[in-house]
DNA sequence: TCTGGGGTCCTAGGACCC
DNA sequence: TCTGGGGTCCTAGGACCC
């Protein structure tokens, strides 16, 4: 059979997970209305699903919903547990795994065809042992890309199986609405609205030029790929996540400043330590805030060289928190976050590498390193690059660049957090 | 109903370079 | 004096996902 027309990757997917955890592991909580959350709804049991509760709501909203609602405290420890142990089954079952999040990836078994079962069979057991092993329920969609997969999934929970055939796609796909389609957000659900156009057999029947002048030509283009069933094919494994980020609600104002800045430094503090424990450096940092009125503003800055400094970042993170005083005093900070992203593998980093790098101009005394990924030769290094591409091979060395730690930004005193601000 | 904490990708303008 | 196109990078914002 031509291997492109044949239905084989696998959409996993645990359904409502964290209320499925903790309906697991709490008998009381089986058949009930569950939602896990604080402030708001994280996730939510089938049966709180019924009365209208949805992820993202606000606690109060839900229980008006749903008056019998069982509200729980996450335990993320518990889900982090509970992914793991699925994530073992799906390595199990493929080598060819793509983690989407934690409760959902695509399995390609295309390239198990010599164990001569069907891959909605092995859908079939997939779902079985992870029931029998983790005691969850998972729902698969099976298709020829991961796009239709993941389609079938969503078409098929809770608990389900859907295999959508090659040739049974566009009957599967056409009398879908809009927002049933993976990417199809409210915004752009209106504007296909505006149009009348409410199916995916209704947007199936225009040309592309029509969807990329209504929708833009990267979102117009997808969607016309994804009514024909163009998407691409192949699972994408092994990919690193692009940027390590975190966040922090601080409640209504006004908050002190130095709460503020001691809330921003804890957050740079726990993305660097993911970073490294990642092995990975970055070369920018992104502030984001959110104010009262829930309008939000990001500012960033970008090194000259990727670095794991925590003292730099936090500086650079300080410094764009300055910069926009102005926002903050007049529209009152309710959410401040850190990511950070141009993230470069620290693979090749080598301390110790034997090069001789003093008197090569702009290197200076400081121990230099060899660093992967950084996008530019900086300082004109040719020389020393010269001689990384002698001792690792050329290929590499394009991207290489030598990081001097923590130059290129002058870092101001910090303060340090102390006990009282919280 | 006043809304958590993580991410991804795209767009658009300005700076800068050739 | 006035004039190109093309490319990359950085910044900020927006849509979308779970």
């Amino acid at each position: 059979m031509d291997r492109s027309r044949r239905a084989a990757v696998l959409h996993a997917d645990l359904d409502a997970f964290y209320a499925s955890v903790e309906q697991r592991d709490d008998a009381r909580l089986r058949g009930r209305p569950v939602a896990v959350g604080g402030g708001v709804v994280l996730a939510c049991s089938y049966e709180a699903k019924r009365a209208g509760v949805r992820t993202a709501m606000g606690l109060r909203e839900a229980r008006g919903l749903c008056p019998g609602l069982i509200v729980v405290r996450p335990r993320f420890d518990a889900y982090t547990a509970a992914s793991r142990a699925v994530f073992d089954v799906f390595h199990r079952t493929t080598p060819e795994v793509q983690g989407v999040s934690i409760d959902e990836a695509f399995l390609d078994v295309a390239g198990l065809r010599h164990i001569d079962v069907p891959p909605v069979e092995i859908g079939a057991r997939l779902r079985t042992l992870v029931r029998d092993e983790v005691g969850l329920a998972i729902t698969v969609g099976v298709a020829r890309t991961p796009f239709l997969a993941k389609v079938a999934s969503r078409v098929a929970k809770p608990d389900g199986l859907l295999l959508v055939e090659p040739d049974d796609e566009d009957a599967f796909l056409h009398p879908l609405r809009v927002e049933q389609l993976w990417g199809v957000g409210a915004v752009t659900a209106a504007k296909l609205r505006r149009y009348g156009l409410l199916t995916a057999g209704d947007v199936a029947a225009l040309p592309d030029v029509a969807l990329r002048s209504m929708l833009g030509p990267a979102a117009g283009r997808h969607l016309f790929a994804v009514v024909h069933g163009l998407t691409p094919e192949r699972v994408q494994t092994g990919r690193r996540r692009g940027s390590i980020g975190a966040q922090r609600a601080l409640g209504r104002g006004p908050h002190r400043d130095r709460f503020v800045r001691a809330a921003l430094l804890g957050l740079v503090d726990r993305v660097c330590r993911r970073m490294r424990g990642a092995h990975r450096i970055a070369r920018t940092v992104v502030l984001r805030l959110r104010f009262d009125d829930y309008t939000r503003a990001t500012r960033s800055h970008t090194f000259p060289h990727a670095t794991d400094s925590g003292d730099d970042l936090a500086a650079a993170a300080l410094l764009l928190l300055d910069g926009v005083a102005g926002l903050v005093q007049e529209r009152g900070l309710t959410l401040v976050g850190v990511a950070l992203t141009n993230l470069a593998s620290d693979d090749l980093v080598q301390p110790a590498l034997p090069l001789d790098l003093r008197g090569v101009a702009g290197t200076g005394s400081g121990e230099p390193r060899v660093v992967d990924g950084s996008r530019r030769e900086t300082h004109g290094l040719d020389v020393a690059v010269d001689q990384v591409a002698e001792r690792f091979g050329s290929g590499s060395v394009r991207r290489a660049s030598l990081l001097r730690h923590g130059e290129g930004f002058a870092a101001p005193q910090l303060p340090e957090p102390t006990d009282d601000d919280r």
